[in-house]
DNA sequence: TTCGTCATGTAATGGGTTACATGATTAC
DNA sequence: GTAATCATGTAACCCATTACATGACGAA
């Protein structure tokens, strides 16, 4: 899983930066939003991860010459080399069970822009099957408990699949509107 | 984090076994809906906290004399001890900051049959609150974002705007009941 | 002038997964 | 009889947080 998550992480960074360069700081913020919503990722992660990304020559440090006219000159932008766009073209050409997990759909979502229209209904198809999945293993276990269930545990229960429920509906509109566009 | 994960996990196997004796393989399966959907726990995480909670004295094996008049021997029972059940209602007796975080408030509220009503409400009262801040940071960071942001962006960023609406419209459900029966 | 936010980084600590090892039982 | 599931456990590895350290800038 910590694997996945990294892998995210570097995707993430990726793909924030081939629109344009950003320093470490910015970076950190907009980052969650990819990761989805509650895997706001620490500085303690983010700065050894950009360091990796350099060595890689993934992406390079950016001279900031005046940003915004302000003489800020603590930040260190950085920006993606024609190698680190090449490795973003790499990963987002195929799809496969690492584009629909939890740990790296949104991930693949939010960067749906640089996607092949294939490859963009295959994932989001692949999200499906793994939600419904889901949903017949919480059911699964629902009706294998012999034990009673008190009230707080069976809203516990009834509210996680509703939120699988929920999740399918809207891949379900994505993949409509998929459908429609080509 | 995973101090409050770890927390969860000894608050989770505590309250099971409070209704009676089981073993680790099934108390891996029914750990998951007390610690929430995503977050399953492996075999390597169960098994050594359950032998801190055995040197602690707060669990104790259960000889299995004969399981379901199956001659199952390999099955290694747990069962609750006095001093166990005390540390669960001193763990339940305070609501505060820990009780409404995500990592523990789905564990607190499978267990709110054994909590005090008036900490219940505290408890629900809190993740409202909770809930509540992480929207305004999410219509924060949206607004504070020059860049255009791309459909799949605008849509992910709805989507878990959502999601928090959603678990909102929960709790409040949950309060009233909860005010109804006082 | 002091507090909060911006900004970058490092080191230690610990937690959790993964992989491995083993064996009983059940179903086909 | 053999594959899948049930069942328990250990050890290593790695990742991520936490805590710490530093400093500039803007506002009150």
């Amino acid at each position: 899983m910590s694997l996945k998550k990294k892998f995210a992480l570097e995707l993430a960074v990726l793909g924030l930066l081939c629109r344009g360069p950003l320093h470490g700081y910015e970076l950190r913020k907009r980052v969650t939003i990819h990761l989805g919503p509650f895997r706001a990722i620490s500085f303690g992660s983010l700065y050894p991860e950009l360091k990796r990304l350099l060595n890689l020559n993934y992406i390079e440090e950016k001279e900031s010459t005046t940003e915004r006219g302000l003489t800020k000159r603590a930040r260190i932008s950085y920006q993606i080399t024609p190698c680190g766009t090449g490795r973003l073209n790499e990963i987002l050409k195929n799809s496969g069970p690492e584009t629909w997990e939890d740990e790296t759909f949104t991930t693949y979502l939010s960067l749906f822009a640089r996607v092949a229209s294939s490859v963009r209904l295959q994932i989001l198809q692949g999200r499906k099957i793994r939600l419904q999945e889901r949903i017949s293993l919480l059911q699964d276990q629902l009706s294998k408990t012999d034990q009673q269930l008190d009230i707080y545990t069976i809203q516990i229960s009834n509210y996680n699949l509703d939120s699988v429920q929920r999740e399918i509906k809207w891949i379900d509109e994505l993949i409509l509107s998929e459908r429609k566009e080509s």
